[in-house]
DNA sequence: ACCACCTTGCCACTGAGTGGCGATTGCTTT
DNA sequence: AAAGCAATCGCCACTCAGTGGCAAGGTGGT
């Protein structure tokens, strides 16, 4: 699933997977690149694909859409989420929202081939200024969850109808999104550790949102 | 803000205003029939004005695009939302998730005017069903959140850089969203007394969702 | 070496969204 | 009440994302 990390084990890949595999990577790499240096909605595709050497039929074959080549290694890491909650065993003691952390960091850390985290770091950016890019993030992240929430069900048997699985899940996502952002920010080279370092932060203040109050300061009441 | 709530007050608006409002409100019903009767992506633009009787250029000046005319229902309470949080009074004594609770259920009930509930219902019926919608649905609650975490700085004195605002805020979202899922699943006549009751039943789950453990059936631990 | 098949490239097409400009409509001032 | 003003509307032409069809080329198996 997670296209990007899994290269060492399997029986080496087919030759024409291992082509196909190196236009997808060539089309993430100057997607990034022209959509950072210059602008998302300046960048036509045929621009793109003409860089690539590589016809817009073809694009359309390896990605659904303008906005999901740009969000690749994005997608890339909450497929190998999905991959994490299914195979890692199940540690009765821990509840859902730490088990669910578990496997988010588990993801991020199979993501490290290559400079992930730099392409991470540029289209997290990216999804910050545009419109559509952010749009297409939240869908897929939704129906990510919406695949979470199935093993959830298969593998620690919970009742279909029980809200809390889902919002653990939605709880999740937001955590996680936080965590981008401050990741993002940094002034460093971006690493892997540094955003599980965020990560587990922004996992820390779940449970003082519940309770948080404000401070009411002089502003007038009404 | 609230495009759809606010008539009773005010000084009456302009003719010019009341024409474009009910230009606005046909363009709303119509896409809503149409695209329930058929599907989102099978009813062009160009139908749709033809039936309203407007132009194109016209639609565009109304919203800004197509998925925008379907959820418009969805988005005006979201805009009463801001607007009760700016106008409420503050109790320091609720907490900052609980103001906000108090927020959504006042501002859904501002939403009293016409058929308000029938309209939310079909659109989010659609956007359960069209990734164009739902993704778009999605991206402006993201943007509806910040401007209320703006509000919450502003109005609660609170720290800018503390994640647990956001992530209070992100909360309510992810409730309000499984409300309105059990809501649209509910096979009597839609009301907003009824989602009032499911938002408070989500907003009950939310504490559940952080220590809920699975319970390890008979599927193997690896 | 040959055949079957997957993949690619090209072409033409639909439909969303934008900008320009002249015409119309509602608001205002005298 | 008439004229002047500004906002709005409708039409036209355009760009670009995304899709389907079909022929040509490369790939894997025999």
């Amino acid at each position: 699933m997670a296209t990007d990390s899994v290269s060492p084990p399997g029986p080496r890949p087919t030759l024409r997977e291992r082509k196909k595999q190196r236009t997808r990577e060539a089309l993430v790499d100057t997607a990034l690149r022209l959509f950072t240096q210059r602008d998302f909605d300046s960048v036509t595709l045929d621009e793109l694909c003409d860089r690539v050497e590589v016809s817009k039929r073809t694009f359309f074959r390896t990605f659904a859409s303008k906005e999901e080549v740009a969000m690749a290694p994005y997608e890339d890491m909450w497929k190998a989420f999905i991959d994490e909650l299914e195979t890692r065993p199940v540690d009765a003691k821990r509840s859902i929202l730490q088990v669910l952390q578990d496997a988010v960091l588990a993801a991020m850390r199979t993501m490290n081939t290559g400079d992930w985290a730099h392409r991470l770091l540029s289209c997290t950016r990216l999804a910050g200024r545009t419109p559509a890019i952010e749009a297409h993030c939240l869908y897929f992240c939704g129906v990510t969850v919406r695949a979470a929430l199935d093993v959830l069900h298969r593998r620690f048997g919970l009742d279909p109808h029980d809200l809390r699985p889902r919002l653990a899940l939605d709880i999740l996502a937001a955590a996680f999104h936080r965590a981008l952002e401050t990741w993002a920010d940094r002034p460093q080279d971006p690493t892997v550790e540094h955003l599980a370092t965020d990560t587990l932060a922004a996992f820390a203040a779940i449970p003082g949102s519940l309770t948080l109050t404000g401070v009411a300061p002089a502003d007038q009441g009404g």
